[in-house]
RNA sequence: GGAGGGGUGGCAGAGCGGUUUAAUGCGACGGUCUUGAAAACCGUUGUGGGGCAACUCACCGGGGGUUCGAAUCCCUCCCCCUCCGCCA
């Protein structure tokens, strides 16, 4: 949500964004919202008058009701007729404001689609940082990038899909889960489970090092928390809602894509102390998503399922603290790849690529699978501002001066669990079909390789 | 699933149809006093909208209604608490 204050000031400027980030400019549409806060601004002046005169109504009323009666039932009248009109008003100039894109940070890169995202870094196992000319937009960086599993003992073989890894090694079955749920449904059993769960282990472990709090939020939220983050109403189809018939109360309930949103709604309608400020929270929870748009789209394997484990990085800050956290999130997921030996890059999204209205900037960290040789998204780390924060209500009362201001929010991926297995197995296959354990996750996984199932 | 009680300013807590929208206490802030502090005393102390401003309007859980007039009466929803039942 943007202030409308602000709106007010620099309409050309909001106009200008709207384009850039492609928002429907019907349902963003500011020429119309400012004709509304016109009208609106209008009507509310006249029913402050008409309350003024209301009051002094009833004030005579106390000493004669029967003199205020005949009065007070005009104005009782015309405020009634008012009030319509308002809140007409009103009610079309929030669905505009709703619609309207969070203020972008000047040096977003614009662009027109993902190929022209561009390239901030990638690092590749023993070899490190790319130097950056070979960086660039799009997937420039991918000729760079191991073409064959980087962590192969030989580069002679001809490397397998995820899926087909996991099935071998027996820790993966999307077939049994397909007949239990449906398509896009998977079991992860054994090995590969306790893989998720040390890796699980070794981010948790780092975070709790840095003094972040964990939270176990509800997964099962009303629709202002998906509200509140932005996930609504442009993703509503993303969501899944619950049935109302067997819940307690009638309100709809919708299971969390991310516990972004039920994370950052503890603070919701809450007044935090710029003292406490910055927050930083992380939270361990599946996530669920209908994936409605990209039916037919990756279908084989867990790279895009309806429902994965993720853990899932936030924090609420002071308005000049929300860039070094980005910053921040950035250096972690940096840091677990690095511990994973997985190469990957970094790639600071375009303004027409930059997810959903909230984000001031939005990166992604992509981790690269030498045996497809793609490029797969595993982490986005975005700066909101306050623009969910607006929405939530969440603010802090300024060290200096006891002022009121809305706190920032700034979120970032953890780990996307069933990603970053995938990437583990691409990366890490062997001629033979079995599968090393990274390094730094063979303490907790207790041997050094998956071997296939025999048969 | 059943029965009952309750939601008022940062907190506690009065008000239950008309002493401009909120008593009183605590806390916080400023001042007096003091070498300093405490105590005492005096003053200030909610949020949001509109306006350059003086100012003005709204807000007593949310929404709707009755009335000249609602924190106060009615309806409805939400939330919290207590007891019974069921349950990991």
């Amino acid at each position: 949500m943007l202030d409308p204050r602000q709106i007010r000031a620099e309409p050309e400027r909001l106009k200008e964004i709207v384009r850039l980030r492609r928002v429907d400019p019907r349902k963003a549409d500011v020429d119309r919202w400012l004709e509304l806060d016109e009208q609106r601004r209008r009507l509310q002046s006249e029913i402050d008058n008409l309350n003024a005169e209301k009051k002094q109504v009833a004030a005579i009323g106390k000493s004669d009701p029967q003199a205020a009666r005949e009065k007070g039932q005009e104005l009782r009248e015309r405020s009634r007729e008012i009030d319509g009109q308002f809140d007409e008003v009103t009610r079309e100039w929030n669905a505009i404001l709703e619609w309207f894109p969070n203020w972008i940070d000047p040096d977003m890169p614009i662009g027109a689609g993902e190929e022209d995202n561009v390239e901030e870094r990638a690092w590749i196992p023993v070899a490190g940082y790319l130097p950056p000319e070979k960086l660039g937009r799009a997937n420039d960086s991918a000729k760079h990038m191991p073409q064959t599993p980087v962590h192969a003992e030989e580069t002679e073989f001809k490397p397998l899909h995820h899926t087909e890894l996991g099935e071998r090694l027996g820790g993966i079955d999307t077939l049994q889960a397909g007949k239990v749920s449906g398509s896009r449904f998977a079991y992860i059993i054994g090995d590969i489970a306790v893989m998720q769960m040390a890796i699980q282990r070794l981010l948790t472990d780092e975070l709790l090092r840095r003094s972040y709090q964990p939270i176990v939020p509800p997964l099962l939220v009303r629709e202002r928390a998906l509200f509140g983050t932005s996930h609504f109403p442009e993703g509503r189809d993303q969501v899944y809602e619950i049935k109302t018939d067997n819940v307690e109360e009638p309100l709809p309930l919708f299971l969390v894509g991310s516990s972004e949103p039920t994370n950052f709604s503890y603070f919701m309608d809450r007044t935090l102390d710029e003292a406490e400020l910055p927050v930083r929270l992380f939270a361990v929870t599946p996530c669920f998503r209908s994936e409605a748009g990209s039916w037919g789209k990756d279908v084989k394997g867990i790279k895009r399922v309806h429902q994965f484990d993720k853990i899932e990085m936030n924090a609420v800050t002071a308005e000049g603290q929300s860039a070094g956290i980005y910053e921040e999130f950035r250096e972690i997921n940096e840091w677990l790849l690095q511990q994973l030996e997985l190469p990957y890059r970094i790639v600071d999204k375009c303004t027409a690529d930059a997810g959903y209205l909230a984000t001031y900037r939005q990166r992604d960290v992509e981790v690269w699978l030498s045996g497809s040789r793609e490029f797969m998204e595993v982490m986005t780390d975005t700066n909101a501002t306050e623009y969910q924060a607006r929405r939530l209500n969440i603010r802090y009362r300024t060290a200096e001066g006891g002022g009121l201001k809305h706190a920032h929010t700034v979120n970032d991926t953890g780990v996307a669990m069933g990603r970053l297995l995938i990437a583990i197995l691409d990366n890490y296959q062997q001629p033979d079909g079995s599968v090393k354990v990274p390094e730094a996750l063979r303490g907790l996984v207790g041997k050094e390789r998956l071997a296939p199932k025999q048969g």
